[in-house]
DNA sequence: CAGAATCCGATGTGATACTG
DNA sequence: CAGTATCACATCGGATTCTG
């Protein structure tokens, strides 16, 4: 019991999981981890748009190493959100599409995207203030 | 023009910025990397049931060190989604709370906690056979 | 109580070079 | 084309200690 701000659990109080658990025990952190990954969100909505090879992604996401974006696509495929299907052809060919799965995260992903954008100007003032030293 | 997979432009083509612009300039990716962060959600989780002391979400939020609260809050803070109330009491005493913009952001995040509630099982599978040499 | 400061290992990220 | 490997460096994040 607090004295000063009692408060008791509800259904915002969401399993976001210990210290320990980053990996297979905590789903919910480590998706939003793979989410706020500096790369992923760019990927996952390009792929929206549809599938797309390595270089078209590459070429896409301005700005990305190809280290970063192997990386991002790994974890992303990994969590199976990604497919990835290769074709044994000389030169290589490689297409990346989100899975069924990775469609439906597309939504939330975009509502977010979306906050950001229609709130941006606000988040910048806040910035600016705090930053003149609040 | 891609001979093999030709896209344009479209509503998912969010402006998700650059290289080097990280943060005045992309408010979408700081926000996307804010999320991200390890304990923010949990944090803005925890202030969605109501204000809470320093010391209360350092003890709700299990195994977050003072450093990283102290971290988060100041840069939920600085983007305006968290307020600070300092009491000039003695022992000193500091009151959060979500702004009404951190309000608003709220849904958003138990969307995706719900969506990595709700596929936590698939996502599980998928690391599960990924992990078993794919 | 609420933090600031410091030390330090772990991890993230980019640039570059190399390969099937 | 689609990576992998390596080096270098920045930032993250935890533990600990100190203070108003």
């Amino acid at each position: 019991m607090e004295d000063s701000t009692p408060r008791e659990p509800s259904i915002t109080d969401v399993p976001l999981c210990g210290p320990q658990a980053d990996d297979a025990e905590c789903p919910v952190r480590s998706i939003l981890e793979r989410v706020g990954d500096k790369w992923a969100a760019s990927v996952i909505v390009n792929l929206a748009q549809g599938p797309a090879r390595f270089s078209t992604l590459k070429r896409q996401i301005d700005g990305i190493s190809q280290r970063m974006l192997t990386a991002t696509l790994r974890k992303l495929e990994r969590d199976g959100v990604v497919d990835r299907t290769v074709y044994p052809s000389i030169p290589p060919r490689v297409d990346y599409a989100l899975t069924p799965l990775g469609q439906t995260l597309v939504p939330t992903i975009q509502a977010l995207v979306q906050w950001a954008l229609s709130n941006q100007a606000e988040i910048k003032a806040a910035r600016a203030e705090y930053d003149a030293k609040e």
